[in-house]
DNA sequence: GAGGGCAGGTCTCACATAGAGACCTGCGAC
DNA sequence: GTCGCAGGTCTCTATGTGAGACCTGCCCTC
């Protein structure tokens, strides 16, 4: 726990220096946050992390993206040397996309941040229902 | 690692089970991370996970994000049950936001994630360097 | 040898979301 | 009375996203 909470700790040297000076101080965590906590990188990696796949079972496999985000959100993991793509010289081209060392290397933070949400759903719809229920300062006793 | 990767097997079954049925399944991982997952929220937690702050501080701390979106986002995780929010009757009103003990089981799944981005930024940066350099096939050997 | 189909995309347009920053509210100090 | 502050809300514009038509090679069928 305490080890993992000095990660925290060190993130917030970033934002303090950043609080402190004029100029914004590049936040490597921020930076990296941008990329993998987008609406569908998450769940690719995770699509991913079962086995290699190609662009149309992915699409299958999320079926609520668009082509044009897949393709782009693919492109924007590739380029940050999460995932690999191979072009097979089959008829029609086939593409293969899978995992490289180091998005496999994401995987264990990632699942137990994916472990945390199947367990504390239930307690995260319970607050939504109870905060909908209570518009303004209704307050249960 | 297996016990994590449970996790992904898990959430693999929600993915399968969607892409087999015709209505949508819905998916308590992916609604939890379309949650935490977006711009600014895990940003929001780590910054009130060093201790709790005011609106201001708060804004001070995140100085890119706009009080709208500031107000939306604490509103949305206050909504969720991940953090608090306390009026205190000063003389203008102040507000102090403090996370929950729902928003405090989420530090450590968080804190890894966090890990793990400052520990890989140099491998990704290398990455995209690599990618940004070579356009097409350019390969250096 | 013309037409159709498939994989893996790209393009265009319409709409939803985010950011900037002006404004609001209540109150105490000057 | 009017200034300033905390914590917002509102409006306008810029950016991002989704839907879905279209494109590109190539093989297969007719």
């Amino acid at each position: 726990m305490s080890a993992a909470l000095s990660a925290i700790e060190r993130f917030s040297r970033y934002q303090s220096d950043d609080a402190q000076s004029v100029k914004p101080v590049h936040c490597p965590v921020r930076d990296v946050l941008d990329r993998i906590g987008d609406k569908w990188s998450i769940l690719l990696l995770m699509t991913l992390a079962m086995r290699p796949q190609r662009f149309s079972e992915l699409h299958r496999a999320v079926r609520d993206i668009s082509k044009r985000m897949l393709t782009q959100t693919l492109r924007d993991l590739e380029r940050d040397g999460l995932i690999t793509r191979h072009v097979f010289p089959t008829k029609p081209p086939s593409v293969e996309y899978c995992l490289s060392p180091l998005g496999q290397s994401l995987l264990e933070p990632m699942a137990s941040l994916i472990d945390w949400a199947d367990r504390r759903y239930s307690d995260i719809h319970a607050a939504r229902v109870r905060f909908d229920g209570a518009p303004s300062d209704v307050q249960r006793s």
